[in-house]
DNA sequence: TATTAGCACTCTCAAGAACAGAGTGCTAAT
DNA sequence: ATTAGCACTCTGTTCTTGAGAGTGCTAATA
């Protein structure tokens, strides 16, 4: 797809100014590409595109006798139309997956070591937001009792995920009582999803409608108590000092903001729910991200499927100027590679 | 306690540099004393004694015309015998506590909510180790089956602390036969530490006098495959943002270190589990933590105890120049706190 | 003898000047 | 339409200068 306001020429002249910046981050001037690219043009026809392309916005000037810059608008286009794609090279697909062979089965192991590897082949900063807890099914439920006043509640889930809550009860029951309730309660809220049981769990209709004649005093508590919570997603981050060896972050103050923000998981997880389509591979230049503070960075973000309409998302934050098409693909391999590991493993 | 190669205005004279290099985070003048503290003394008497006390080793110059700065040694014996206990205010303790009050039963939020309130109030990071898990008894263990292949196990310790653990199956087993595995591996291994019984689930003649008449294969598959890994203490930081704030890093490589260290958690946890005596509260100076690139950092630390003489560690990581007094305090009050909350739930 | 006033000396930091270098925009030639 | 050439602009570096802060030392003082 060309952008019909753009001939070729400028195309090429648009790309080689966004490649050029990408390696070397500092402003790109006519002659670097004469020298670099061999477009078969001199400097000074190649100042008069880049005049032009500054004057429809997708360049700029840091100062008057400086070289040209790619704007957010430049890196759209760039990344919309203009960039080509690059696939990982075996040794790469290699190290993505030699990531995950030590934790096959383990829910928050397979989270936390996505960000590790995210970061780590990208040299940016990895981040992985898991799954909705709330829209997870519950597979099975385990009371295990803790002392006279306190149980653990294991909720296991469909996805595989792992919940444990410590729950509160109103009074002692025996070991039998409470084998009893465990065996009611995953005969009657397995297979529904959390969101659901935690409605039901509150309001008294529900509750006796679900468990009919098996309803007591005990099981509405130990419902209503272990479901309680409005389940948070959880955000893993690795990688963050990688910014550090960014040449354009050169300064504290610029650094500063963007740690304040990723030391706030929930404004990192924003980031990566919002309008997220489900399935697709998504680019955010710059301001596009809509999290004050990070106007700076650009995001690549995918969703994976854990199972069935279940979705969480990963992604990588790197400066504006980023390898787009190196960490594209990276991005959508390891999507594509978590969900094949939880579509296998059920 | 008065060191005894220093006479009682040298003793002044240094507290008052440390005090007000604290307070500025600046070198301290003759006359910046004089003004300030009320010594009764002028500026040039002043000069003398900075004098012998840089000879002493205690203060530092950074170039010939610039004031005073505690040397590493300095901070020692103000640490040491000079300081006063400088009590938290109801307000803060107030505040501490109330930190707690939404995670009382739940051990990995006690230890997260930990390291939040110790940077929140103390304005530095907050760390906190968790107590070595293989030195944990365990409580309860309890089986559950994800699906032909795999079984969740769930080890509940005295101590509160919960793990999850996946493990491989060698063959579909039965919910019956589980259900008795479940119950021998309970009998057999509850009240014993993890480490302990590590050993036994690795040496077959061990596993042999333990089970006795009820080993199986399955038994020992289940009870090799669930204890095999080392169990590590898991490391919670926050309020690493907070260093930018301080003027010490103003240039970018002097907190790139410190953040790079910081991503490490193994490093942390060395260093707050070095050389700990249990319950004492330790505070190491600049170098003395012993951690490359964190020379600049000193660290105060407290053990705190989960179950009968089982310990972890919490502490704050700040500058050198940090308000020790309050920070010891704070340390000191909070580990009292976290002991006491392990306490009542036992 | 201990303290202090006074002063020369040292070092840093900020502001300004001079200058090289890089890159542009425009004009005129091809 | 393209390009060579050149004047112009802006940055970044280096050097100088001067003010300011603080010390160390010496001589005076209590």
């Amino acid at each position: 797809m060309i952008t019909p306001t753009l001939d070729s020429r400028k195309h090429a002249v648009l790309e080689a100014v966004v490649d050029c910046y990408n390696r070397t981050a500092e402003p790109v001037s006519s002659q670097k590409i004469v020298r670099d690219y061999d477009m078969g043009l001199s400097a000074a026809t190649l100042r008069n595109t880049m005049a032009d392309l500054e004057e429809l916005g997708y360049l700029t000037h840091p100062h008057t006798s400086a070289g040209r810059v790619p704007t957010e608008q430049g890196y759209r286009v760039y990344v919309d139309s203009l960039m080509t794609d690059q696939k990982l090279s075996q040794k790469e697909k290699q190290f993505i997956r030699d990531g995950y062979a030590s934790s096959r089965r383990d829910f928050e192991e397979v989270m936390e070591q996505t960000s590790k590897i995210l970061s780590a082949i990208s040299h940016h900063i990895g981040v992985v937001l898991s799954p909705e807890l709330h829209e997870s099914i519950l597979q099975r439920l385990e009371l295990i009792s803790i002392d006279s006043e306190h149980i653990l509640a294991v909720l296991l889930m469909a996805s595989g995920a792992v919940k444990n809550q410590v729950v509160s009860l109103p009074k002692d029951l025996s070991d039998g009582e409470l084998y009893q309730i465990n065996r009611i309660l995953n005969e009657k809220l397995a297979g529904l999803p959390l969101k659901q049981i935690r409605q039901i769990s509150q309001d008294p209709v529900k509750l006796k409608a679900v468990f009919d004649q098996h309803l007591s005093d005990p099981i509405a508590t130990v419902t209503r108590n272990t479901f309680a919570l409005e389940q948070e997603s959880h955000v893993y981050i690795d990688g963050t000092s990688n910014f550090f060896s960014q040449p354009e972050f050169g300064e504290i103050q610029k650094i500063e903001s963007l740690f304040r923000i990723l030391e706030q998981k929930e404004q990192i997880a924003d980031l990566l729910s919002s309008q997220q389509e489900p399935l697709g591979i998504q680019v955010l230049i710059g301001s596009e991200n809509g999290c004050e503070g990070m106007e700076m960075c650009s995001v690549v973000r995918s969703s994976y499927r854990v199972h069935e309409n279940q979705f969480g998302t990963i992604g990588v934050i790197g400066p504006t100027r980023m390898a787009y098409p190196r960490i594209v693909s990276i991005v959508k391999f390891t999507s594509q590679m978590i969900s094949e590991l939880f579509e296998e493993a059920l």
